[in-house]
RNA sequence: GUCCCCGUAGCUCAGUUGGAUAGAGCGGCGGUUUCCUAAACCGCAGGUCGUGCGUUCGAAUCGCACCGGGGACACCA
């Protein structure tokens, strides 16, 4: 499915393979262009050419000759494509070598004309996704758990963006339910407008673990907080006003974390935005006889369909829980958005609340494909020497804020004796500290739990002061580099240059990995996998390094100093866009 | 107990959806700068792909069983 030819944009590789696969049909009659483009492989290694073609499915088109003997009877009857340069055999392969002017020239001219575009597609003109992504829960600080929903969720929603479909990113706050209950009975016993001033969040959060631990001891305290929710349901004043303020005071810190990660939303509608959304639901769903009471609460009853629980709808003490209101928010985001696809970028933990919550929403005719984005979660090392999940009530959060600033301060050291004006140096450490943390949780495969480590996340060398190996600033260091020797060329990038010149290994590395990106961004988003431009935009920078330090860009050939700006440029603009969907910064210099 | 995810070099991870000799980074050892940014580049050492059966011309990749780590399993979100 990622490599169906019938989706086509400007994937300038692909014409090459294109004219690959329909040589080899021409020269064994009944073969399917599309499929024999299907099978072409990457060989392992580049020395062993661009495009390879395996031998074993056509054996019964050769007299069922060893794979290897087919290789050598069709290589000997391919006639050559122009833009390849030979074809050779090895063991059951075919293996073509793409010319290297061809390929740059193939890859250059559709990067150049393209321009900042390059890469994007048109796949999904004309509809509409919501993605649902951070959602942190009010009155909890942002913990450096919330950063995995955050930057994936901005990664996929930029993914999405660029093949062409309208994205709503939506913050589904966590500002409902029997917690906030527990709040305002805390702080009507120990509430302090002077230390929510001075403590923000964090006094909330004091003031929900002091409650939970009181609370475990005398079980009437449990019965206030259910009391107070009730209010807060029934839009009691008293209890609308604090919690509103709560709101207020934890959406004013929120914010200010999104900021240092350069992250947006179009809708901050949380929870409570569905509150009153919620009755229409559960009518929907009893118009359908879909409901039922069983040990005192209100329920969907999944049991025909595969699922032992039932889901929830309403608590014994009538108060809704937090489906309830995911269930009114995912018929209001089809219906209200038009959205064809409902994206939760939401943790591991939470499989089995999505899958029910999908199934009663497919009950009700949802006639759009809802998706959970899963990933792993972060794990914290404890005292014994355990992973376990972080929680803000054990008191294993680690904040986010706090991690983004000490990456902050790690760039800061390094660039301390830099000339630059002291707002300049800011707006540089913060582009790349933030950029070491959020490459850092990008890169991995989303579905891998993480053991926090702030060491290893901001992996810096205290003797030389810089950051090491496949990091944010790697990338970043690679594209100041390429800006830096454009800056010194000076002058307008020419589209129209001898591609022949690029004629070495370390051109053709380049221009191989350019050509690569269009498919890149296309499978990336398809697979909600921003760790896959995180692993290309490592490959592309290991090219551009390895040609920096082997071949020069500006040199006294005219000619050539052309035909390699143009190559550059085309890598630059490819960092910076491929950043960019990962929500990183790409400062010209560092 | 049932279900889900993960297990690849000392550590952190890739592995083109079943193909060639399993690749990077960190850490270790050794090199590279009169020249566009050395936060870089090159080389060496390091692997029974958790274990065992099976499917296949071919398995790190698919199936089954087991081991180890994590998670979920109705009135929290």
């Amino acid at each position: 499915m990622t490599r169906d030819p019938s989706i086509t944009f400007a994937a300038p590789m692909n014409e090459i393979r294109t004219e690959v696969a329909a040589s080899i049909v021409a020269a064994v009659p009944g073969l399917v262009v599309a499929d024999v483009y299907r099978q072409l492989e990457s060989p392992p290694d580049p020395a062993m050419g661009d495009f390879a073609f395996p031998c074993f499915t056509i054996r019964d088109r050769f007299g069922n000759a060893p794979p290897p003997a087919v290789a050598t009877q069709l290589a000997a009857k391919v006639a050559r494509p122009a833009s390849i340069l030979k074809v050779e055999t090895k063991g059951p392969y075919v293996n073509f070598f793409a010319d290297p002017g061809a390929l740059a020239k193939s890859v250059l001219v559709a990067a150049h004309a393209a321009g900042e575009g390059y890469g994007r597609n048109e796949m999904g003109k004309g509809e509409t996704v919501v993605i649902d992504f951070s959602s942190p829960n009010i009155a909890k600080p942002l913990g450096i758990a919330h950063l995995r929903s955050t930057v994936i969720g901005n990664g996929i929603r930029r993914l999405w963006q660029a093949c062409g479909y309208t994205v709503i990113g939506v913050n589904h706050l966590g500002d409902w339910g029997t917690n906030f209950g527990k709040l305002i009975s805390a702080w009507k016993k120990w509430g302090s407008e002077e230390e929510l001033k001075l403590k923000g969040v964090e006094f909330l959060k004091d003031l929900l673990v002091k409650f939970t631990e009181t609370a475990k001891l005398d079980p009437a305290y449990q019965q206030d907080a259910r009391d107070w929710f009730r209010k807060l349901e029934t839009g009691d004043a008293a209890a609308k006003a604090l919690w509103q303020h709560f709101r207020d005071i934890s959406l004013t810190e929120f914010k200010r974390v999104y900021a240092l990660l350069n992250v947006d939303f179009d809708s901050w509608s949380g929870e409570s935005d569905y509150v009153d959304k919620m009755d229409a639901a559960i009518k929907e769903l009893e118009a359908k006889g879909l409901t039922s009471h069983s040990e005192g609460a209100y329920v969907v009853d999944l049991s025909a369909h595969g699922f032992k629980e039932p889901f929830l709808l309403r608590k014994a003490d009538e108060a809704s829980l937090y489906g309830t209101r995911d269930l009114a928010a995912i018929l209001y985001r089809r219906r209200h958005y038009g959205a064809k696809k409902l994206i939760y970028v939401v943790a591991a933990d939470q499989k089995l609340h999505f899958k029910q919550l999908f199934k009663v929403a497919s009950l009700l005719g949802l006639d759009a494909e809802p998706v959970h984005v899963d990933f792993g979660l972060m794990r914290i090392v404890n005292a014994e020497g355990q992973r376990e999940k972080m929680a803000t009530r054990k008191g294993t959060i680690v904040l986010l804020q706090d991690v983004l600033q000490s990456a902050i301060d790690r760039v800061n050291e390094i660039i301390v004796d830099r000339e630059w004006d002291e707002a300049k140096k800011a707006r540089i450490a913060h582009a790349v500290g933030i950029g070491a943390v959020i490459f850092n949780d990008l890169s991995r495969t989303r579905t891998k739990d993480i053991d926090f480590n702030l060491q290893q996340m901001l992996d810096f060398d205290p003797e030389t002061k810089a950051f090491k190996g496949e990091t944010g600033p790697y990338l970043q260091y690679t594209f100041a580099r390429l800006s830096s020797a454009l800056r010194k060329y000076g002058k307008p990038v020419s589209g129209e240059v001898d591609f022949k010149l690029l004629a070495t290994d370390d051109d053709k590395g380049v221009a191989r990995q350019i050509g690569r990106y269009p498919q890149i961004v296309h499978d990336a988003a398809t697979r909600y996998e921003p760790s896959i431009v995180s692993r290309f935009l490592i490959d592309l920078s290991g090219e551009v390094n390895r040609f920096w330090k082997q071949q020069r860009i500006l040199s006294d050939d005219a000619g050539l100093t052309a035909a390699r700006v143009l190559l550059v440029s085309s890598a630059r603009q490819v960092l910076r866009s491929g950043l960019a969907l990962l929500g990183i910064e790409a400062p010209e210099e560092m």
